[in-house]
DNA sequence: GAGTGGTCTAGACCACGTT
DNA sequence: ACGTGGTCTAGACCACTCG
């Protein structure tokens, strides 16, 4: 049993589907836990990270039923840790309207190349965001590709870093919307970061395409004068 | 018992986590689970929650987190030089779907109306916002349409509550896309926000439709722990 | 009244990290 | 060795919907 349970119950019900029209109810919980011998709160959890993925939703106490969108697209296999990047590609790029406005952040001019990686996000099976990490070429070919990875853990360089964004309405580019499981046209958030180390110059720019329901923003303020601030 | 129990926990967490800094541990799962005589199952389900919402995060098999402060502390919309507020209209509301969420917010059930204004925001002539401000019928009738406008001034009230807000991906709707002055179909971010003076019920339910020109949202986090100096 | 999902309990074992 | 989160069980009661 190398796979968890829940991860099972989920490919089980995966296939089970499979083919079916939206809408159609799927077996009960009570049903799925007798007929796999396995507990009800087992396949509940299945069922759950599988209505968060909008493979099926529930339809109140009536049951539970295939969502309209082809499930087909969907990520797979195994280890439900925490979260997980998948680096989708590594390039260096010029010459491309969406670009222009990164280089010119870094100060370059529209023929100079910019080192550019793309991961992948996901939380389990949930994709979170797409990240579009851009740095200068020779900061980035400095470093093998073990300290690359070492150098985009974003989260801890952010803690290190001075960071300033900017939060932006868009559609989602028809290239990302698979990776994200999400209707092309779909209206999503995209942040812009800008990094530096300390008040040297821009160290990292990142564009993160947000999920719109997994990665979702989020935030709380206290009555002033009563605030903790640092 | 109104509340599901997981709720009570959620609520618990994070008043026990408020103000602490980011990267604090929070109580084990069995700690809170014996303190507050809840099954562990209840109390990871509000964790899971949290840890979601970005409020808190787990890191394996070490304990669960602060997560970094949202930096909504810092968060500032592009500071308007003249701000001016055109009054659209005032009415309750009832039986729609896109108001369902904010009576759930407040509580009440389908049937019960709440009081709505709705207005834009615009600063000399340029318009930055359109904002939905939803109150309970008694709370706002008990006021001259005098003190409404004081009660609706959310800058000076949202320093004097606190105020929880989500950002969401949206579309604007047909009937704001004039007064904004953006062609329909836009992708604009659409601010949720939940005011409460001090810990009492919701006061207030406000949607804002943010221009996705002369609105956006910025901020800004400096490195932590290390001393920045300058 | 039968079936459904939503919540909740009081245990259990495991893999893993820290000490 | 101990504490943590991750998984799992076999029950339970509730509110709701539908025939």
């Amino acid at each position: 049993m190398s796979q968890p349970k829940y991860i099972q119950v989920m490919d089980f019900l995966r296939e089970d589907i499979a083919g079916r029209d939206p809408h159609t109810p799927i077996l009960s919980e009570r049903e799925i836990s007798q007929r796999l011998d396995i507990s009800r709160m087992t396949v509940r959890k299945a069922i759950e990270q599988l209505c968060r993925q909008g493979v099926l939703y529930r339809g109140g106490n009536r049951g539970t039923f295939v969502a309209r969108r082809p499930a087909s697209v969907t990520v797979s296999e195994s280890t439900p840790r925490q979260e997980r990047q998948r680096v989708l590609f590594l390039d260096s790029v010029y010459e491309s309207a969406n670009v222009r406005d990164v280089q010119k952040a870094f100060g370059l001019e529209d023929h100079q190349r910019l080192f550019r990686m793309v991961r992948l996000i996901l939380d389990d099976d949930l994709p979170l965001r797409v990240e579009e990490i851009y740095a200068l070429p020779e900061v980035a070919m400095d470093k093998g590709l073990n300290e690359l990875e070492t150098m985009f853990q974003l989260d801890a360089c952010r803690n290190a870093a001075s960071v300033t964004w900017e939060l932006r309405p868009a559609v989602i580019p028809p290239k990302y919307s698979r990776l994200l499981n999400v209707r092309q046209g779909t209206a999503v958030i995209c942040r812009r970061e800008e990094i530096r180390m300390g008040n040297g110059p821009l160290y990292l720019c990142v564009h993160t395409w947000l999920h719109p329901e997994n990665a979702r923003i989020t935030g709380s303020s206290q009555p002033q004068g009563a605030a903790t601030h640092t």
